[in-house]
RNA sequence: GGAAGCGUAUCGAAGUGGUCAUAACGAGCCGCACUCGAAAUGCGGUUGUCCUCCGGGGCACGUGGGUUCGAAUCCCACCGCUUCCGCCA
């Protein structure tokens, strides 16, 4: 939610900023027509008040004096009457007003450049090399089904398309790279974990900007009024909502593993293969809460947590900025970064990294004092995958496929698979 | 799922229809005094938010409604917490 008093001060600023991200009405009119009906109703409703407190305090001191206070209460009958009648008003104004602001993005930062989609993005970095292979290398969910490691097939018997069954040696390697990434971001990066629920309430849907727009994406629970979290971000950042935090405990991160459910009903028809768009898939999550004026440094350690995850795995990847067309509508700016998967030919997005600033903050009501007896600010939050599990899990087959079918367990994960390959048994 | 009780400031808690919500009382925290220093003691301070013609004014006692001239207080609904019962991994 962008802050009302900006949107008043700099309306064509804002507005500008906002339609850069494309275009389409942004319903920012209506805000500005709301705010104003608003307060002109407010200022007489409250002069209105300040008159019924001063005069009915003197009702209980006339009935003490023995005086009559037949008139003097009619009189306040209809003061309250009317009151009533302008409250009513101001609450719709109000309602109205919300309902509008919470319908605007993210204003993008200054950083990001204008474009119209991802074919804007750009390209900071790349890492690693993709390999060379000196046979005919396979798409990640022929070699799955070959290694009888994934089965997509029973998957649809039991739920639909777009699921994924992981057996024996499969369900290992997902979880090993859970475990791997949690372990990596808790005892190197700093981050605290965190199991959340894995449904939340509207409030928290509202709270991180995946609602009110985008219900249709969303598994619901109408039984609860409950939905399915499509990501961590949704449980862990509204965490502290409502909560005014200490400045000493900024900043505050946190990593989380969920399962992630959407129903996307627009995307049908692309990436239908594989392991790359699912109702469901596991990932691990980074969430940061931190001061305003280091939000910017702290996306950038962000990423490079995320980024860290795949040098250690050894696959190369590079790591785009989003273009103000392509940027999600909480995101003031993000980074992808995108893994080499060799049978699309091309990197693909295995995490997408974002400084929402305060929107988020301000949506949440997620606040801290800056000085011991100073005034509450927003926080700034950030979250970034760190990373999807299901396309990290098809990065390795593709990536680390042998010649005769097997797939090689990088190093990093050893460990946590108890075998350095998989074979067909 | 059923029953009962409870939601007031950082915490405990009083207030049960008015002129004590700038919220009693107790604790915590901060400052000052006393002290060589500390403890003890004393004094003072300690919510958020909205509007503003910057004079001031409004709102908030879990949330939302209702009754009333007036609601923390009475009524209704919802949410949460606690205890007991039922069910259950």
């Amino acid at each position: 939610m962008l802050d009302i008093r900006r949107i008043r001060e700099d309306y064509e600023g804002v507005k500008k900023a906002v339609e850069s991200r494309g275009k389409g009405d942004f319903g920012i009119d209506k805000v500005r027509e709301y705010d104003l009906k608003r307060r002109e109703i407010l200022a007489t409703v409250e002069k209105m008040k300040n008159e019924q407190k001063v005069k009915s305090k003197q009702i209980p001191v006339m009935k003490k004096n023995g005086e009559d206070t037949t008139q003097l209460m009619a009189e306040m009958k209809k003061l309250s009457d009317d009151i009533k009648e302008l409250d009513g008003q101001v609450s719709e104004a109000e309602a109205n007003l919300k309902e509008a602001l919470l319908e605007v993005p993210n204003t993008p930062y200054k950083d990001v450049q204008e474009g119209l989609d991802d074919s804007d993005n750009v390209e900071l970095r790349r890492w690693g090399e993709p390999r060379k292979f000196d046979f005919e290398e396979k798409a990640h969910w022929d070699i799955g089904e070959a290694l009888d490691i994934l089965d997509f097939e029973r998957a649809a018997k039991i739920a639909g398309a777009r699921f994924t069954v992981y057996k024996g040696l499969g369900a290992r390697l997902e979880r090993a790279v859970i475990n791997f990434m949690l372990d990596l971001h808790t005892e190197e990066h700093g981050y605290t974990e965190i199991l959340p629920p894995f449904m939340v309430n509207r409030m928290a849907m509202t709270g991180t900007g995946q609602l009110p727009k985008f219900e249709e994406d969303m598994f619901y629970i109408p039984q609860k009024d409950f939905f399915l979290i499509p990501t961590a971000e949704v449980p862990v950042t509204n965490l502290y909502d409502n909560e005014i935090l200490s400045a000493d405990q900024l900043p505050i991160y946190h990593t989380a593993y969920t399962p992630c459910f959407r129903a996307e009903a627009g995307s049908a028809g692309r990436d239908t293969r594989g392991l790359i768009r699912q109702h469901q898939f596991q990932k691990v999550e980074m969430v940061k809460f931190v001061r305003p004026e280091d939000s910017y440094a702290e996306l950038e350690s962000l990423t490079d947590n995320a980024e860290e995850v795949l040098r250690k795995l050894d696959i190369p990847f590079r790591v785009v900025r989003l273009s103000t067309g392509d940027l999600g509508f909480s995101s003031a700016m993000t980074y992808d970064v995108e893994v080499w998967m060799p049978s699309y030919g091309r990197y693909v997005e295995i995490s997408s990294c974002s400084n929402f600033e305060d929107f988020q903050a301000r949506r949440a009501n997620i606040r801290f004092r800056p000085e011991e007896k100073g005034k509450p600010e927003f926080v700034h939050t950030l979250n970034g995958s760190g990373l999807a599990v299901g396309r990290t899990v098809a990065a390795i087959l593709e990536n680390y496929q042998q010649a005769d079918g097997s797939v090689v367990i990088p190093e990093a994960l050893r460990g946590y698979m108890g075998t350095d390959r998989i074979t067909r048994k």
